[in-house]
DNA sequence: TTGGGTTCGTTAGAAGTTATAACCCAAGTT
DNA sequence: AACTTGGGTTATAACTTCTAACGAACCCAA
């Protein structure tokens, strides 16, 4: 967004780096639907070069290698996450306009859900800039937990949260807070990864109720 | 186990059948350990053969395709999970040790875990077999549900599961322990797979303990 | 004992993949 | 105008899954 402003000032950029941005993008583009349709493990360069019209290593140009596109697409993820839900709570912090963006973006693309919070490749570590955007998403359900009267009774683990608090940066909410959030962002996690996995089909319920459900039971106040 | 009976009766099995079954057993037995240590999108056919001693091709005597010994590595995982909780409620159906196991289990081997309960690939769907597996989970969960007193406020999602309780078969458990079941399921997988994936790494707090509060707020009857 | 059929293993090869190397050429810079 | 930089190409290496064709060992039966 900052990118299209309205200035007459023309793009800094040189002709080659808007070129090259423009290619990358497109890139990601064809990326994403190949992931969207077939999973991350699926994603093919050559495939993505022979779409775009050019014939494979030039891809290289753009992309040192699959892994640095895919941790580009999984930046991109945290970026959009980071977004809807900032977004989402512009109005007022409110937890369940929160829950709501959360499920609306996990389900407008469930693979790129799963790029996020699915299986881990065992060797891999993320950049450091993308555990910042993480923190960013934990700070705006932070503020939305504090803004919920903390009406819980005092559980113990709360007690171990507050003299381990070191994840939440100097963010003002009290340990019952922080206890809510983590509840929050597990609970849901396991309702839509397990619905976006697909393990409730065919179980005849639905998942839409049962998300509510605990939302609900999050909202109460109990913990 | 069946097959160790200390019958003095022979294997019924051919040698053929015997050899056939044992490399069988070798070749999985690789597989797993390349999917520890490399996550389940590594795993190599060729790789495998040649810690085998045999070449490449050889290998398709036993598996007809790579997603054939990944279908039975999936099944292998969900009958040893079955077989974990079954024999943690031996004593009698309790939730908590219930928990204790489920969570033990997928800390042995967290690959293991994503197996069943990470990423789905897109096109895939497992076989009937199991699936019948995973109802057998589905009902010692439900066992363990049904022993516990039903102290909890009628929610609205629990009179959804009465109209919509066909995955739980004949279960005689009354639609509040449904209720419970899904919250075991689900609120114990978003900690666990959260933690699992890594996501709870230096953040401070200790996991376990995050796990235990979970657990305990089920215990407590809420839902 | 002498076949005949089944099964296991081999090598060869097709069709993919990621990724590197070497080279050409056009665009931008000095 | 010469030079450097960057985008594109083809060729190639080293992988992957998987099929085809062939050889040899084994089991069983006449």
């Amino acid at each position: 967004m900052a990118k299209a402003d309205a200035d007459v000032e023309t793009d800094t950029r040189t002709p080659r780096e808007r070129y090259r941005a423009q290619v990358r993008a497109e890139i990601k583009e064809r990326a994403w639907e190949q992931i969207a349709t077939a999973g991350a493990s699926a994603l093919s360069l050559n495939a993505i070069a022979k779409q775009l019209g050019m014939s494979g290593p030039a891809l290289y140009r753009y992309f040192a290698s699959r892994d640095e596109l895919i941790t580009e697409l999984i930046r991109e993820a945290y970026r959009s996450l980071a977004e809807t839900l900032r977004a989402s709570s512009t109005t007022g912090a409110d937890l369940a306009e929160l829950a709501h963006a959360l499920r609306g973006w996990a389900m407008e693309d469930p693979q790129r859900y799963f790029l996020i919070y699915g299986t881990p490749v065992p060797g891999y570590h993320a950049p450091e800039d993308i555990t910042g955007i993480a923190s960013e998403i934990m700070r705006t359900l932070l503020d939305a937990c504090t803004a919920l009267a903390p009406d819980a009774p005092a559980a113990p683990f709360s007690a171990h949260l507050e003299d381990h608090r070191d994840w939440a940066g100097d963010h003002p909410a009290p340990a019952a807070a922080l206890h809510r959030a983590l509840a929050f962002w597990t609970r849901l996690h396991g309702v839509l990864s397990l619905e976006l996995a697909g393990h409730f089909t065919d179980m005849g319920f639905d998942p839409a109720l049962f998300f509510a459900a605990e939302l609900d039971d999050l909202l109460s106040g109990r913990v």
